[in-house]
This record gives structure tokens, C-alpha cells and sequence, in this order.
DNA sequence: ATGACGTTGGAGCG
DNA sequence: CGCTCCAACGTCAT
């Protein structure tokens, strides 16, 4: 398929080659990449449209990862990003077209409708299904219609397919399992490609009458604007967006590319920062701005492109004074957007291998299975905040209210609700996550889900956080807590992340009836945390045993198959093969 | 075969 | 604070 993509851009390009005559009119079509600033396939647009037209659009597709599963924080960071995206093409003397509805259909309209000769967008190499099917669908039409379409691959550091993959032999099974041998095959990557400044007025088309276009396909201004979620009822106790939904936003960053090189901007401003970051020891409970960049949201929006971020950490990272200690990868900042392109190429590898098994437990290369519950109240409880553990809640209450939380909380939260404490399934924390954080992103949220679940990546299930003591050395007051669950502001130190221990008095003094004002802990996390790690030693050894059978079978292709083998292990302990 | 290692565990000890 | 141990992991290098 990769060795088809070529051909077909050799084949545009000699057609292009062969009708340069007339000036073309062109279409970038924004999916990801919402910015200006190192965006090669507008950059492409622009230089097919030259002397002719140039229309940059936006789809509003409630089938999309942006749209399909998101609750009103993430609208509202969409649309602030399209706005600064207008408000950046008007000033060069352009402005974004936003159209809405199925692309397959959208699309053949607009070519029609404007003349469209050419068409470039970013491409998704993930494989995520739907955007696969989309563009595939596409392409074919552009086909049909005459349309030259270009795709460009710059919302990693170095394209998956023709870079990653094609490095180690064009074969996905290949690709690196682990962080360490991923690190290897980007040293032999070479140099990050520079990021192209973005586009000035001249580079735009000077006589293009947008004027006969005015108060057509306007950008949306608020989220009630945009399709509601076609997949989901409207109202559910997951928190989907609805007009009360849309007051009183306060995600911890605002949307636009604008904003995301001012978040960037401060980040190098600080040297120091960057050049010594450590992720573990950055903090997960700070209550007044994040100990991190925060920058992630714009990442996942694509308002800023990895290699303009990894050379402005470079930059910065040289001005820091010789003292201070530099960090390196993995936990180094450098590090935080190799662990991205990790992310993305497993996903890649993983789609390639068993298409659109990313994001799911069956069928997924890389993922164990593992039989977890089904617990509807305990699945509600956790979305919530009401599990009746005060650092937990805490969490999902900020995720909530802003859109984000700290690495370190989502670990805490995503192994309570899987092998630490509630056993449900990481698929769901997963859809949960995606509905509510900013920075949600295909790739990665499926690789963290993966990892912190003990399915795929890390497979220490035996440690296991806890919901009380984990941040007690980062907030002995619980500071974090008192902030995102004022009911229990008033609690001494010593019961803040354990009520259900205060005396009755102290409870009374402190205004709280568990059960009423704050919930009794939903489970019992010593008890269960145990009961779990034995459920993960069966479903491991499990586990080696099909891979066993499946490593015979494969050796003496027409071998019997043994039938109804169990894990010979009744009771926890397990004894060592002998 | 064996041991070191893996972005961020907890409890108990000194 | 740093150290050790804890029933329990898999991967990679040697």
C-alpha cells in the first residue's frame, strides 16, 4: 500500500507537470494541524495556488476523533482553535472556510463549487479506522473528479511509515516494543527535519476576491454551533455537552495556535526548566498553575507541530547555565515528545497488523487479554468522583472542570479503575478519557490505558498505586484535594485522604455525613488490590500458555491442538515451574 | 541460562 | 531521606 502511495504521487506530479498552464485553485483541507507554523501541506496549497486561488477549510464532522466522543470543554477548545485559525488567515488576507457535515459528500460540493484543481491535507497515520475509510473514500472521489491530491505526514517528528517503519525494513512487526529500542532507532533517524516558519501575507494569493464568499461558512462560535455527538444519547450521566454545558467553561488552557506558541514561548523563557525537566518528579498536585507545559492540548489539536516544539526545547535548553543538571530521555522534556512518537508508532504497527484494533482489547498485537468486570455503578462512581477516595475523586473532578490532569493523576485514576481497585475494563476509561480531556489523542491514550492497566508495555502489576499514600509525600496537607472537593475542606490533615478513619467528632466539626456529603470508599483497596494481582497472574499465565500453543502450532502447522487447558493454579500462590 | 533493566510503588527499617 | 524487600512481570543483552 505505502509502495502504491508513491506511485500515485509520482503519477500526480507528472500530471500536474504536464498542465502547469493555467494557475490553479486550490483547497487545504485543515483536519489536525490546526495552525500555520510548519504545516508543509498548506505550504503546498499555497504554492499550487500561486496566481490563482486559495481556500483553506475546516469539515465540522461529528464522526471525527475531535468531535465523535467529547463533552463541552473540548468543543469549546475546537472552536477557539478554528477562530484563531481564521483570525491568522485573515490577517495574511484569507480567511477559513468551515463547512459541515460528511467530507465524502462535503467535499466533491466545495471542488465543484470553488473550481478546486488541487487539494493538500495532512495525513493520518495511525490507521485510526474511521479517518482510514474517510480518506481512502476521498482519494478515490478527487480521482473521479480530477482533483490532485497531496498528502503530507508532519504531526510526528519523523513520518511513521516512510521514516519509522521504512528504518527497519519496511516490516511493522519490527518496529520497536519498547521505549529503549525506540530511543535506539531515532538515533539513526538523524535530524529532526526544521520546522518551516509559517506563511506570510505575500504567500497568499494578493487578487483573491474572498469578498464573494462573506458570511458564507463562517467558524463556529460557540460550541452549541457544532453537531451534538451522533454516536451518544444527549443525556447521559457522562457529562455530553448540552447548552448549561457551555457556561462557565474553564478549561486550564485556551484553544489556537496563537495561544500555543505563547505557552511556548513561556516554557523556553525558562531555560532551567527545560533543560533539567524530569517528569516523575514533577508534580501532580500543584494548585495554582501545572508543573508541566501543558502544552499537550495543542499537540493533540496539532496548533503546534512537534519539531517546532522539540527545536525550540533545543534552543532553550542551550541558553540553560552549564550548572544545571541536563536531563535526558525518556523523562527529559526531548523525551516527553519521543514517548508521542512512540506512542503513534505502535499504533501505527498495531493497525497494520490487525486493522482498527488500536484502542481495543481483542485483537490488538500488543495488548493482553484480561477478563474485567462489568460494573456499571463502580464505572459511574469513578467518572464521578465518588468513590469515596478523596485523591482519586480529586482528580476526576480537575478532569472534569479543566480538561486535564497531571501524567501522575491520570496513573493514579486509570489503575484504581483497572487492576488496582475497581477491575473494569481500560477500554472504558479510555472512552472516558477521550470525552473529557483536552489533549485526548488517539495514539496515546491507548498506549497510556495499555501500560497502566498492565496489558501492554509494563507488566509490573504488582506495583500498584495507591489511592491514599501516593501523593501524601507531594501533599501531606492534601491541599489538591481541598481545592477540587471543598466538602472536605474542613478535615484535619490526618483524614484528608482516608474520611471514612476520622472519629465521628471530627467529621461533625468538619461538616461531613459520609454517605451524604462525601461517599464511604466504594471498595476496600488493600483487599481488592491483592484479589486483583492474583486476577493477573491467572490471566497472565493464561496468556503464555495460548502463546505457547500458538509458537507449536506455528512450528508443526498441522499439530492436535490441546483443548480445555487452565492455569494449574487454584489459590494465589503460585508455585514456581519446576 | 542469567542478570540487568524498565519514565514515576509501597512498607518498613534505620 | 535512602535502603531493602515484596509472592507475583517481560524484554533485552550476554
Amino acid at each position: 500500500m505505502r509502495i502504491g502511495g508513491v506511485v500515485l504521487a509520482v503519477a500526480h506530479t507528472l500530471a500536474t507537470g504536464t498542465m502547469k498552464s493555467s494557475p490553479g485553485v486550490s483547497m487545504h483541507w485543515f483536519r489536525k494541524g490546526l495552525r500555520l507554523r510548519d504545516n508543509p501541506a498548506l505550504l503546498q496549497s499555497l504554492e499550487l495556488g500561486k496566481g490563482g486561488e486559495v481556500f483553506p477549510l475546516y469539515i465540522i464532522d461529528a464522526d471525527c476523533y475531535q468531535l465523535l466522543h467529547c463533552n463541552a470543554l473540548r468543543a469549546n477548545f475546537l472552536v477557539e482553535c478554528l477562530a484563531d485559525l481564521n483570525k491568522s488567515l485573515r490577517e495574511r488576507g484569507s480567511r477559513l472556510y468551515v463547512a459541515s457535515g460528511d467530507p465524502v459528500e462535503v467535499l466533491p460540493e466545495l471542488w465543484t463549487k470553488f473550481g478546486i484543481t488541487h487539494m493538500t491535507h495532512e495525513g493520518d497515520e495511525t490507521g485510526e479506522p474511521y479517518a482510514k475509510e474517510r480518506d481512502a473514500k476521498v482519494r478515490t472521489l478527487a480521482k473521479e473528479k480530477g482533483v490532485d491530491v497531496r498528502v503530507f505526514n508532519s504531526e510526528t517528528l519523523f513520518p511513521l511509515g516512510s521514516g519509522y517503519v521504512s528504518k527497519v525494513g519496511n516490516d511493522v512487526q519490527k518496529v520497536p516494543g519498547t521505549m529503549s529500542s525506540f530511543q535506539a532507532l531515532f538515533g539513526k533517524m538523524g535530524q529532526v527535519p526544521d520546522d518551516k516558519p509559517a506563511p506570510e501575507a505575500d504567500a497568499f494569493p494578493s487578487d483573491q476576491d474572498h469578498s464573494k464568499y462573506d458570511g458564507e461558512m463562517l467558524p463556529p462560535k460557540s460550541p452549541m454551533d457544532l453537531p451534538w455527538p451522533r454516536n451518544v444519547p444527549k443525556k447521559e450521566a457522562t457529562p455530553l455537552w448540552g447548552p448549561e454545558d457551555c457556561k462557565n467553561l474553564t478549561p486550564i488552557v485556551r484553544g489556537g495556535e496563537s495561544e500555543a506558541l505563547t505557552v511556548l514561548r513561556q516554557t523556553t523563557k525558562r531555560p532551567a526548566f527545560v533543560a533539567s525537566f524530569e517528569k516523575p518528579k514533577t508534580s501532580c498536585t500543584s494548585t495554582s498553575g501545572a508543573s508541566t507545559t501543558v502544552l499537550s492540548p495543542y499537540m493533540s489539536m496539532g496548533c503546534l507541530s512537534p519539531r517546532t516544539m522539540w527545536h525550540a526545547l533545543t534552543e532553550a535548553s542551550e541558553r540553560a547555565p552549564a550548572s544545571v543538571p541536563k536531563s535526558k530521555p525518556p523523562v527529559s522534556l526531548h523525551g516527553q515528545l519521543l514517548w508521542r512518537d512512540f506512542n503513534n508508532l505502535i499504533a501505527h504497527a498495531t493497525n497494520q497488523r490487525n486493522p482498527g484494533t488500536w484502542g481495543l482489547m481483542e485483537g490488538n498485537h500488543y495488548c493482553r487479554q484480561i477478563p474485567w468486570g462489568d460494573d456499571d455503578e463502580k464505572l459511574l462512581a469513578w467518572k464521578k468522583g465518588e468513590t469515596g477516595y478523596p485523591w482519586i475523586d480529586a482528580c476526576m473532578a480537575q478532569l472534569r472542570t479543566e480538561g486535564w490532569i497531571h501524567h501522575l493523576g491520570r496513573h493514579a485514576v486509570a489503575c484504581f479503575l483497572t487492576r488496582g481497585d475497581l477491575w473494569q475494563s481500560w477500554e472504558k476509561g479510555q472512552l472516558h478519557f477521550e470525552e473529557e480531556l483536552l489533549d485526548a489523542d488517539y495514539a496515546l491514550n491507548g498506549f497510556n490505558w495499555l501500560w497502566l492497566s498492565c496489558s501492554g508495555f509494563f507488566y509490573q502489576y504488582f506495583r500498584c498505586y495507591s489511592p491514599v499514600v501516593f501523593q501524601k509525600k507531594n501533599d501531606k496537607n492534601g491541599d489538591y484535594i481541598r481545592k477540587w472537593l471543598p466538602q472536605l475542606k474542613k478535615l484535619p490533615e490526618k483524614y484528608i485522604y482516608e474520611p471514612w478513619k476520622a472519629p465521628a467528632s471530627v467529621l461533625k466539626d468538619a461538616g461531613i455525613t459520609l454517605g451524604k456529603d462525601y461517599p464511604e470508599p466504594i471498595v476496600d483497596h488493600a483487599k481488592v488490590s491483592k484479589q486483583n494481582m492474583e486476577k493477573m497472574s491467572f490471566a497472565y499465565d493464561l496468556h503464555k500458555e495460548k502463546q505457547a500453543e500458538l509458537a507449536k502450532t506455528a512450528k508443526k502447522s498441522s499439530g492436535t491442538k490441546r483443548k480445555g487447558d487452565t492455569p494449574k493454579k487454584s489459590s494465589g500462590k503460585k508455585k514456581k515451574a519446576t
